[in-house]
DNA sequence: ACTCAAAAGGTCAAAGAAAGTCAAAGTCAA
DNA sequence: TTGACTTTGACTTTCTTTGACCTTTTGAGT
């Protein structure tokens, strides 16, 4: 595993403990790993880019920093609501892939889940449906 | 035998070995049977292509591999079953990411899709379970 | 307040490390 | 002896690592 790898997965454990956002010192880091300190920038802009779902704040000057965080879906359950169809399910599913939330390939995997295939017998099951997605979703 | 043959065969080992699915690096493995890198590319290409089904991804620069994937899920429909309890969920998912089928992303969205928290009122929910985690498994 | 040095982080481009492509040359069995 | 399959190597593309130089922030001394 190369270095860059290493670094992510570093930083992937930091926002794991962290709950959703990892900060740390450039240097510090660099120190670490035992690299230049520019490393850390490759890392941050090529893994943890805005595509990718990650906000990145920073600092300067003493006292400098680096915030990495996880972005939220704001409003998404209300959307979802108590009850949602399938057709809803979609709509908003595809949005978080849109705005690159999530990969196609979750996205297949999760509508899925909740298709009527999955939950054709279910009674209720827009109601079902609609707990999964938020669940799911509040997980991401 | 000839070369591309012994390649082969060594890959199948690989595949055996780490349970369906094997990764290298080109130049590796070049070395390994004292080859040009590219006649890597060309057992893969006639041998592990998607036809024979066969996934392959690889990535270049440093740190970079080749890593082969059986398509198909040895039996992990009769694995879930009927029915299947979470725990025998969260073994099957977690398989599914050792062999790089699904990110972790992935997993923790299907996972939390089926459990407790989603199917908990649900009668019967081991059932429901093992029909939603077929479905997806199908779909991947 | 003002200045300046030190402490951070940012940018960018060059060098390096792998893998991919493609076509020419070689091999071998029908 | 020809046509399919292999082998080879020159050239390309992509991703990573490194380092020189730049900008922002803080704080101590005047």
């Amino acid at each position: 595993m190369g270095l860059s790898d290493r670094i992510e997965a570093f930083i992937c454990e930091l926002l794991r403990d962290d709950n959703d956002f990892a900060e740390f010192g450039r240097n510090e880091l660099a120190n670490i790993f035992g690299c230049v300190p520019s490393q850390i920038n490759y890392v941050i802009s090529t893994r943890f880019n805005e595509k990718n779902g990650y906000t990145v704040e920073s600092r300067r000057g003493g006292g400098g920093y680096i915030r990495i965080t996880r972005a939220g879906f704001g409003g998404l359950n209300e959307e979802i609501g108590n009850e949602c169809d399938l057709k809803n399910a979609e709509k908003i599913i595809a949005r978080l892939v849109t705005i690159h939330k999530i990969s196609p390939n979750t996205a297949r995997a999760i509508l899925t889940a909740v298709n009527e295939k999955s939950l054709g017998d279910v009674p209720n099951a827009d109601l079902l449906r609609a707990k999964i997605l938020k669940n799911v979703i509040n997980v991401l």
